[in-house]
DNA sequence: ATGGTTTGTCTAGTTTTTTAAACGTGGTAC
DNA sequence: GTACCACGTTTAAAAAACTAGACAAACCAT
């Protein structure tokens, strides 16, 4: 959970070829500074962080991105994916099936679900707090996707891709279920 | 891209219902720190926002994830989604097809990808050097996975969730093409 | 009103980070 | 060999962040 920002500063730096010199140029500190950075022995201001990134290139959000979970199970069998089905009903009018693959999301980034839209079926309007994006692909029938004051239908083949904050809603008003895959980025935390 | 430090740690601040001292006791800096921060006379180091924010508590991932561009375009077309066919092409010998939705992925978390494996396609062995997770769903036909010594094949319907460092391949060794959506985060900047 | 409390801001002094320049090491050319 | 570079590390001085405490404004109860 906590991380080494030493540590990390200097695999970034080492992947991308560079010498703390080459870097420190970039990114208009000294190469002491990121000596010291690396070794831990100080503790970088954000100031000086993100300048030293920017020589990178890489922002803080990606510099800081979590760390990696031990993925046991790796290939999920449709009757293996995981009904979230009842939450999402409760608040909708049709019905939404949305099976999730992989159980366990604590140490999880990305979260996929295989939904299935019945005629009638309505989201409401959602909107998440945390910064995260989802996007995904109809595979068969329709959808009519609302974000923000935009307004789409999404036919077969068709894809999406939006920022969560926003507020959006899935609706099916047609005759014909609607299923599709979405993706969506981190789950929480 | 750049993001202002102290008006983030406001709004967390302000939307938590605390007052500067009360995080300033949970989280082990004086007020005074919290005031400059937010007001942005010093950058905080990287330690002292870390102690800041565990008084919230907020992991310093989702304290810069916030760090998210205007999302124009939504929804995207079968045809307007980009190829990436050629880069993977030469790496590969059967043909891969590759079409991402959203064509600038330079702050974005999220890659979509709607892809097709032609009979013999082999993506050889693959493996990100950065955090980042990989998942998707076969919409048709079959492909075989191979995720560390694990081998797998998936059919319709089955999906799949692993952590991008490990060293991965696709292949599709049947008679068939295989179509699936993938989803990775973050996309390699 | 009045006193007590809480709010955010500010200042002087201390601590920490950052700079600039030197140091030691390992490789390479001559 | 030895005269270079380029590398990461170290150090004293300069710059910036952090602390402790004071300050005024706003709020609430009496």
């Amino acid at each position: 959970m906590d991380f080494d920002v030493g540590a990390r500063l200097r695999a970034i730096r080492e992947e991308k070829g560079l010498s703390q010199r080459q870097l420190a140029i970039r990114a208009g500190v000294t190469n002491g500074t990121i000596s010291l950075i690396e070794q831990n022995r100080n503790s970088p201001s954000v100031a000086s962080l993100r300048k030293v990134l920017q020589g990178i290139p890489m922002s803080l959000a990606e510099f800081f991105a979590s760390e990696m979970p031990e993925t046991e199970k790796i290939v999920f069998r449709p009757h293996e994916l995981v009904e979230l089905t009842t939450e999402i009903q409760k608040r909708s009018k049709g019905r939404i099936f949305l099976r999730q693959v992989g159980g366990d999301l604590r140490n999880r980034t990305l979260q996929i679900l295989h939904e299935t839209y019945e005629p009638g079926a309505d989201t409401g309007r959602t909107m998440l707090q945390h910064a995260s994006e989802e996007g995904g692909l109809v595979i068969e029938g329709r959808i009519e996707l609302t974000v923000g004051d935009q307004i789409e239908v999404l036919g077969e083949g068709d894809t999406y891709l939006f920022d969560s904050r926003q507020p959006h809603r899935f609706r099916n008003p047609f005759s014909e279920p609607c299923i599709m895959v979405s993706a969506c980025t981190p789950p929480y935390l």
